[in-house]
DNA sequence: CTACAAGCTCAAGCTAACTTGAGGTCAAGA
DNA sequence: TCTTGACCTCAAGTTAGCTTGAGCTTGTAG
């Protein structure tokens, strides 16, 4: 009854929406793994799906390829790092407190006619909103 | 008795916490403006910090540099499409909901000790709510 | 007045994340 | 048998977003 539990690349390609070159490099970087080869080619299992589902989550939350490669690791026996997940988790608590005050400032400035929006008081109070959070944040080097 | 109001790149530097070089770079793009030179030294206007704060929140928000120069120039006399205002907000509406499952997964992951959670039912629970509503691709207008 | 820190320009370099290209393998259908 | 088409490798190219380096200019403190 199970389906069919091994595919090759372009059937791969095919579900997932990303480029065989793509899953090529990203087997390169170890971030997924086929099963074996027939012959040269890849086979690769199912649950290779759901791993890549997570990595376009985890890209789309601003992670890296490398970032990823520590944390979406959950492999048997390899303990990933408890506290850093949480420092994540929080890292993306920010995040997400940003993008509603962004998303709440786009939606804003859609309606409201205002000459220039960065001198509209409602659209300074979402933007302080955000930046207030933002303090902790000293660093550096950007991006 | 108002404070420096003009304030030179290496200032506008320390203050945002963007290397001079990006400041230099960021005019380049038409992301912000000197409002003048001194000799050859660029001057600027305090508010450019405001708008160097809204490119900071934008690129976390996972806006590229040029998205912003069109998205975020609200200037006087330039009608910003309201059409595209809103679909950006949508477009962070979805991306909020996806970083959301992925911090509960995350702090799931932190907690749980599933041997693989990949296989975890509360975890796949997470990844696929967040890719449900990936599929829900509506709005007729694209960019 | 002269040293020098802080500016400046322009070109080249760097990293991440892929893509493209050249050239080769292999199973299957006409 | 011959031809496709899907796969392979490896190297080089691409884009975004900056940074670095070389070489030149200035305002100001000693």
């Amino acid at each position: 009854m199970t389906l069919p539990m091994i595919l090759d690349i372009g059937e791969v390609s095919r579900q997932s929406g990303l480029a065989v070159s793509t899953l090529r490099f990203y087997e390169e970087k170890g971030l997924i793994q086929s099963c074996g080869r027939r012959g040269m080619r890849r086979l690769f299992e199912a649950s290779v799906l759901l791993r890549l589902a997570l990595i376009s989550l985890g890209k789309n939350a601003g992670f890296s390829l490398d970032e990823m490669d520590e944390i979406f690791t959950f492999q048997d026996g390899v303990q990933i790092d408890r506290d850093r997940l949480m420092n994540k988790a929080d890292e993306l608590d920010l995040k997400i407190r940003q993008l509603t005050a962004v998303r709440e400032g786009l939606r804003h400035a859609a309606d409201c006619s205002a000459p220039s929006h960065l001198e509209c008081p409602t659209f300074q109070r979402l933007l302080d909103g955000a930046l207030k959070k933002n303090k902790v944040k000293r660093k550096t080097k950007g991006v």
